[in-house]
DNA sequence: TATGAATGAGGTTTCATTCAT
DNA sequence: TATGAATGAAACCTCATTCAT
């Protein structure tokens, strides 16, 4: 009666696992030196199994880690609450949290830059990805906050792709090549200002 | 002529040569396929020497190409004629041809993105050899330009670093992770606002 | 009806479609890169039935082709018209049939060859193999053609098995190793002259 | 002063040294079950110079092997007493000395055999290395040997490399297959009439 | 000081086989 | 009986680094 479903939960417990410990191997070592021995080890999943899962190993898991998480980063609530007369504290609000997420994930949005650049198969993927997933986000807040009712689907995805990725651009440089500004602040008030250029 | 200049003439000799070497292999193969033993066999010097001059091997050449192209990046005769009337077209003109500098040479500077994020002395120097560019560039464009004179020298120097980052920013997701702007121009001229939004 | 009759069934079914999928393999792939797992997929039929009808994987696969597909090499109509008269031509005409059926399935006769070489088990009974056709094959031409009728069988057999073996070493040699003529005219006719030889 | 040659003796070593573990594995354990860690291990090399050496591994030195060790198969001794009146005899003698050399050196030639069938390279090369072979025997008998120099040398190398060809199909498939003949006396002289037919 | 042969740890990946369901 | 998820030993190969010359 339940051979599939159990089946069917062994597996995705196995698959959870490695995403799991490949997420938190990131966070604990960086992505150059995690290998696909370390997380059959750590996560007590054979290689076999591994590669049965992720046939390129760890390419695979971090292509597959990059189309679950990536709706993590941009909160559908985020957007529920913005109108007119709250737009600049709103951004402000978003660099803010942007910023926070990244410090709190330090080397798992490390790795992700640094396999993209060194990975043609996850670049190619990377756009593709974002912009599905503000496709998904454009039409929810369309949906549920009339202040982006006015403006055209495709217009609305667009812009909010080039948010992130402005923000992203920013945020990558300063956390991880080298500090644009001296504190939080300046660099808010700044990003606050550059975004508004777009919006506007 | 005489036997310890002679030596010390070859070793520079061959110091040069893994240095061009290396960023020759760098735009063939990019980093990450670069291995100590291919620029022995490439620049036709052993691995012992290369040991000798660089103890780390590929970091350590990686580390000292920073040092010396860094400052192939920006030119101090495109300070020289920017004056108030002109500003916009300069601000146009650099950011252009910060493009396309970063697209003829894109594998070294994909590179040195993916160096320094993998690798924490690198990136603890990376910062300081800006500055260190900066500075010099500051003092000599104050000296030959009038239109630089009015303002602090420490002020310039923080202003020429944070157009240098916020330019660095921008072009290396646009090219490396995925397009900010469909065309040039539009990127360009996006820019070009946010750059002179930090001069004014 | 009866569950014993369908289970039965079902099983020569199943083991008919293993055998199908690793012939129809071998000519695809050829026997080194056929692994248990693949046939698995390709027959649509679980791994753990396979090594539940072939305990030793692969191997008892191709020990029960061996056994199965022997009988597809040697068509008893080709002896049923042959006499004195056309001795010539007849045996020039077997040793184009067995040129042709070796092109035809290239693969599946290297990995015979491959199989017997790299398994004791295999080689041990391919002879065997082989007298047991020719056995019931001798028989039977004694029948129904009276050309084989005045020599004894056990001699009958003998030639018959040592004219197959002759021409598969030359056969075999010629596709499978190096050329050893540079026209099949050239090889059929000295391979004529051979089997005459041996017959007269 | 003999840095060079150091050097190049201890490199000759590595080589004659794998060669020779190869060459013992081969009789030990056969062809399929040597891998370029057995070599390593039981030749005290490390697998880092077994590949700087023979960069496809196994292949590699099956590939060395066959050139190295084809021309002893062969020996130009044996065609210098060669004339009309010796032929059968002298003919007789090769075959049995192809057959004895096949039954001391069995898993070496059983393996060259496997190792040609599963490589398409080694396949493409054997061919060629026979027929270099056999020029420079020609070349050498028709210089010593005034019986081999009435015929042209294309037509004399054409034989050699026939029979030698023929020889090897029927032992070949006499040992490493299923026996052609019960004794050796009624191969060799079955064998011997097959290469008189060649030769005249 | 310069060489480059040699090393071997450590990474990736495959596949025969087992076993829980 | 049938399934196919899971295993892990064992193969492959690379490359940073050492060290004898």
């Amino acid at each position: 009666m339940n051979n599939v479903k159990k089946f069917s939960r062994n597996k995705q417990e196995k698959i959870n696992s490695i995403y799991s410990t490949f997420y938190r191997l990131l966070n604990e070592v960086g992505y150059d030196r995690i290998t696909t021995n370390s997380i059959a080890e750590v996560s007590k999943i054979s290689i076999g199994t591994i590669y049965r899962y992720f046939p390129n190993g760890k390419t695979s898991i971090m292509k597959g880690t990059l189309e679950h998480t990536s709706n993590k980063i941009f909160d559908i609530n985020d957007f529920n609450n913005m109108n007119e007369d709250n737009l600049v504290e709103m951004t402000k609000y978003l660099i803010q949290k942007h910023l926070t997420v990244h410090r709190d994930n330090y080397q798992y949005h490390l790795a992700v830059n640094q396999a993209i650049m060194s990975n043609k198969e996850l670049f190619n993927d990377y756009g593709y990805n974002i912009t599905e997933l503000f496709k998904s986000i454009a039409e929810e807040i369309q949906e549920t906050n009339s202040f982006f009712k006015s403006v055209p689907q495709s217009y609305l995805i667009d812009i909010l792709v080039r948010i992130f990725n402005i923000l992203e651009a920013f945020i990558h440089r300063h956390l991880f090549i080298t500090p644009i500004f001296p504190t939080d602040e300046e660099l808010i008030d700044f990003l606050s200002q550059v975004l508004l250029m777009i919006i506007t």
